[in-house]
DNA sequence: TTGAAAGCGCTAACAA
DNA sequence: TTGTTAGCGCTTTCAA
């Protein structure tokens, strides 16, 4: 493999003009400049990115953090889309993209961390990380900018992207009360996230500015999860017939959420409204279609790895982003019929 | 951050015998090995990867390489299968994993292979690459060791894993000969494809083996894409209403041939059997579910892990691997009515 | 069992 | 405009 030092023996240069060369720095000829060039061209001269690195303690390397890359994840594709958008953002630097997953089955010993420090990744985003998870922690309280997806904390040298998840619960609640339903219930993820705090924020202040009273036993929890949803929306569908519409913190649950219905032999949309969150590609294909509170993801990662290099770049911005949902309806929802009551 | 420098310096002995002991060398006093160990969790200690890498000419870094990271890619939802598989065998060994991609947006100034060899991965994985691509020979034709998803070129330094193509197609086409169709036309993807062409031959192969004459009108093209598919599969059904099935080269232009079908006014699966391959998450999701022959993508992805870092760790092991597949009997595909003819 | 020294490929003072 | 020198953090001879 072709280094500098070659180049600059066949040049008849030091290989320090070399390195200024290549580097377009100013104080180089434009003869010289151009001698090595064509002659780092011929020998397809490749800079070792590592040898740089070592020197200039930057890596131009940002790590890309998920919790595991599983099949599961197929379903809801929050993943490719995240990918997605920070790949697009980051084709447009000089910075490369390392993946970093723990992997449940054979858990690593390494922590994120140490990870981040070994590779010396200048900077990280972290996607789908569990607020309980310790070593995001550790991640955060280490001197590494990182940017966080959907998890709000922020600090000097870390910031983070979400979604407007309060206003775009609310805009879902707002448009169920339109359509004449008072007897919301609220499939919620579980009380540990951020987004389902948010969400669930989004919910109340719908309510409230409706004048509508909160009914606890209304609001579950379904763990994100199509099955547990199902199982919950089930009981929750039996013990209280009087609902006329329920509001899912993810179209995963909303899916799960409909399937109860069906088994239970609720008409949707008549009967019974349901409206999800993040517009997964399923949700158009369900039938009935899905209404949903949209989610631009790919936007999010972009924006991450934006925000990141920009922290990285050391310029004056702000850390936290926030983005706006769009409400896509569809037919999973209609006015009220008042069922039952 | 700590250098082994540190560490020597505080533990009283030579950074020879740092590296040495914190490596596990084997001539090292168990005692300063220890004393050595303690002192470097201590100072939250990590190796410095690219130091090491300097040295050592490995980088414990593979890359992936795919084309265009977009959203389009959510509905065959490839690459996080593939991704899923690798992550899993690499989150087994101590290599990590690093992104390429080339955006056509802003098409980046460098090759695959500057790129791989100036992050210095010791090896990488191709996957969803065109053959065309100007850029696939180049790396195939450096000494960068690497192993191909479906496209099955072979050398010293090129392994590559696929589906068995030509067994998957003779499958399908053979369950729709078995349920007494006679007039099956093929949707392909395009000539220059490798799966294509092995799919084509195991369509031949199943027709032949029944003594079915081959219709070249019957057999079109669909370019991968839903909407194309449709369009191409309603001029088919409607010059060709002999056909009474279509077995399709992907799930998407499956999905494009139902549409066209229910367009035109014709019943799935009564008067026309649809057969699509892959096996992605809307197949089982449409109205009527689609028959496909499954691919195990994960499992694909593990394997090519597994192959490169074989291959890497000069392990004598075939560089070509064929997965099977699995037909997945759904509701679009069912016996023949004979329409017409 | 330990250490000294060289060097991986590069950048960055400093000198000329 | 160019070269000399030092050094980034590590591994690896070679010698003690």
């Amino acid at each position: 493999m072709t280094t500098i030092k070659d180049i600059a023996r066949i040049a008849g240069v030091s290989i320090t003009t070399v390195s200024r060369a290549l580097n377009d720095y100013s104080d180089v000829s434009e003869n010289t400049r151009q001698r090595i060039k064509a002659i780092a061209k011929d020998l397809n001269y490749s800079p070792n990115a590592h040898a740089r690195s070592l020197v200039t303690n930057k890596s131009k390397t940002i790590g890309l953090l998920v919790s595991d890359i599983n099949k599961g994840m197929v379903k809801d594709n929050f993943l490719v889309e995240i990918l997605s958008g920070i790949d697009h953002f980051v084709a447009q630097t000089d910075y490369d993209l390392v993946l970093f997953s723990t992997n449940s089955t054979k858990q690593r010993e390494k922590t994120y961390s140490q990870l981040c420090r070994e590779r010396r990744v200048d900077g990280v985003i972290l996607q789908g990380i569990k607020t309980e998870d310790p070593y995001l922690r550790e991640v955060i309280e280490s001197d590494i900018p990182c940017v966080l997806i959907d998890i709000p904390i922020e600090s000097s040298t870390v910031g983070y992207v979400t979604t407007d998840n309060v206003m775009g619960s609310k805009k879902a609640v707002e448009y169920l009360i339109q359509l004449g339903h008072e007897k919301i219930a609220m499939m919620n993820g579980h009380n540990f996230a951020f987004v389902s705090q948010s969400r669930l924020k989004g919910y109340f202040e719908a309510l409230k500015e409706a004048h509508l009273s909160v009914n606890w036993d209304w609001i579950v929890n379904g763990a994100f999860d199509e099955g547990i949803a199902e199982n919950v929306a089930t009981n929750l569908l039996t013990k209280h017939p009087e609902i006329t519409a329920i509001y899912c913190a993810s179209d995963l649950m909303a899916l799960g959420t409909m399937k109860a219905a069906k088994k239970l032999g609720i008409n949707i949309p008549e009967e019974l409204s349901i409206i999800g969150f993040d517009d997964i590609l399923l949700a158009s294909y369900v039938s009935p279609p899905l209404t949903t509170v949209a989610q631009n993801k790919s936007e999010m990662g972009y924006q991450a790895a934006k925000l990141l290099v920009e922290m990285l770049e050391d310029k004056d911005v702000s850390h936290a982003i926030s983005l706006d949902t769009k409400l896509i309806v569809r037919e999973s929802s209609g006015v009220t019929q008042q069922k039952i009551n």
